[in-house]
DNA sequence: ACTAGTAATAGGAATTATTACTAGTTAAAT
DNA sequence: ATTTAACTAGTAATAATTCCTATTACTAGT
C-alpha cells in the first residue's frame, strides 16, 4: 500500500473521531480538509484500512460505522439516544462450549449489546 | 393486525424454510403461490411480522435475513460455505458484568460467531 | 345486503449505501 | 528522468429497502 494523502487524511478523521462515524459523515468531515474528494475514494480507502487493520468495521442497522479501536472489543447500542460504545469483555468459555458442542471453529465473534446507557437507564425521557 | 392471504403466505414460507431466507429469496419463493404479489408487500409484512415477533430478522452482510426460531439464540456463519445456523448459548454472566462495568440496562444481545462449520474445519477446501 | 372506515395491496418510483468504471494523476522503484 | 502500478475524481451502476398512489378487501355496524 503505497502513501496517499487523500488516505492519510481519512485515517486521521477517524482516529479523531470518538463517535463511530459512518462513510459519509467521514466524506464530509473529510471534505472539508480535501474539498474535491470523491465518496469513491472515502470507501476505497476506508475498506482498505480495514483490511490493513488500521481501522475497524462495525456493521450497524444500516449503515457501517468505522472506529479506530482494533483490539478486540464488542459493541453497546443504546436504543434511546442511539450512542455506539466499544465494550471489552470475554466471551472465551461461551465459544469453547460452541466449538465442542456444535463442532464448529470459530474464528471470530461480533456481539452487539442493545439496551440503554446510563443516561437512560431510568424511564423518564427527555 | 388483520388477516391478509399474502401475509399468511409469507409467513408460511419463512416457517418452512430451513436455512435463513433473504426478502429477496422469499420473494421469489411466494411468487409461485402468488405471482401478482409485489416486493413491497413482502418487505412490509416481513417487517410487521417481525414486529409480532413471529418471525426473527437477522442482519447479515449487506441483506437482512429471516427466521422463524423467536426463541433467543445466536448465529454461527461458516465463512468458507457461508451457512448460517442457529446456535443457543447463554451470556448471562457476560451481560450482568458489563451493566455493572458500564451502568447500562441490556435488553437484548445480538452476537455473531464467525468461523468454520464442521463440514470445513479441515484446511482442504473444495 | 349495504356502506363507511380502515388496512392492505400491486406496481412502480424514489432513496440510500455501496461498488464499478474510466480516463487522467502521482508515488516510488529503477 | 522514466516507467509503472497504485491511486484519484467524477460519474454511472447496482442492490436492498422504503415510499407513494390508486385500487381493493376486510370488518363492523346499520
Amino acid at each position: 500500500m503505497r502513501y496517499s494523502y487523500q488516505r492519510e487524511v481519512i485515517r486521521k478523521v477517524v482516529y479523531n473521531s470518538s463517535s463511530h462515524p459512518t462513510a459519509d459523515l467521514i466524506f464530509h468531515e473529510v471534505r472539508k480538509i480535501i474539498p474535491e474528494i470523491s465518496l469513491g475514494t472515502v470507501y476505497r480507502n476506508l475498506k482498505q484500512l480495514e483490511k490493513n487493520n488500521i481501522i475497524n468495521a462495525i456493521e450497524d442497522s444500516s449503515a457501517t460505522r468505522y472506529d479506530c479501536n482494533t483490539e478486540p472489543h464488542h459493541h453497546f447500542k443504546c436504543e434511546k439516544c442511539g450512542e455506539l460504545v466499544d465494550v471489552v469483555t470475554s466471551v472465551d468459555d461461551v465459544i469453547l462450549d460452541l466449538e465442542a458442542k456444535y463442532n464448529f471453529k470459530i474464528k471470530n465473534t461480533k456481539i452487539s449489546f442493545l439496551g440503554f446507557c446510563k443516561k437512560h437507564r431510568k424511564k423518564r425521557s427527555t
